[in-house]
DNA sequence: GCGACAG
DNA sequence: ATCTTGTCGC
């Protein structure tokens, strides 16, 4: 698949992308509107969930819920191709324009430094940041506290959180940065991972 | 060349 | 992601 000559079309155009992608200080100030958004996939059928939270309180604004088709499969490195559309599509329905997005994925801590969230981001104009459970790449350099940095051919990429035995990875997506990911881990009280876990359940709801 | 590989 | 029972642990 790799090999494959529309997996290097579709990494080009990862590529060219990537050079638009902006890492810029994004600071979340109290009342800032984050909206998580997910999928459930069945076969072709595509359930999408976005959440618009308000934080810190983590009061949920508005719901969105809607269901597709999509005919990308998944392939590590162009998850873009498939959940990324819908992703955008649930922005849209949006009735409120989020201050941030969170997305089920990476954001530049990816081979191409291009990865859902800073497409989804990029699309959409609007600060992204992406949340994982596994690494697509890179390492952890361990810190204090459960914390520490994604790094990425010596440089750093991401943040890991480790909540109990389980590791969330944080990676800047579009118009955000490391520091940005350090006040949403503030803002969520260490567990960004609930925003979206809410708005996966409501896709599957 | 070999292995690893977001959801 | 999703398919799935019992099981380990707080």
């Amino acid at each position: 698949m790799v090999r494959d000559p529309l997996y290097k079309f579709f990494a080009d155009v990862q590529r060219v992308l990537a050079r638009s992608v902006e890492l810029r200080h994004l600071h979340l100030a109290d009342g800032i509107r984050v909206c998580a958004i997910d999928a459930s996939y069945s076969e072709n059928r595509v359930r999408v969930g976005a959440v618009l939270w308000e934080l810190p309180s983590m009061t949920a604004l508005e719901e969105v819920r809607f269901s597709g088709t999509t005919h990308f499969p998944y392939i590590p490195g162009l998850f873009y191709l498939r959940e990324g559309p819908f992703a955008a599509e649930a922005f849209r329905r949006l009735s409120v324009r989020p201050d941030l997005l969170l997305l089920e994925g990476h954001g530049v801590a990816h081979p191409r430094r291009a990865g859902l969230a800073s497409i989804v981001g990029l699309v959409t104009g609007t600060p992204a940041v992406g949340i994982a459970k596994r690494l697509l790449c890179g390492t952890v350099v361990w810190g204090e506290g459960g914390r520490g940095w994604v790094e990425l051919k010596g440089e750093r990429v991401g943040v890991a959180y480790r909540v109990g035995t389980r590791v969330y990875y944080l990676s800047p997506g579009h118009m955000t940065d490391l520091e940005t990911l350090l006040e949403l881990l503030d803002l969520t009280g260490g567990r960004p991972h609930e925003l979206v876990r809410r708005a996966h359940e409501l896709s599957r709801s």
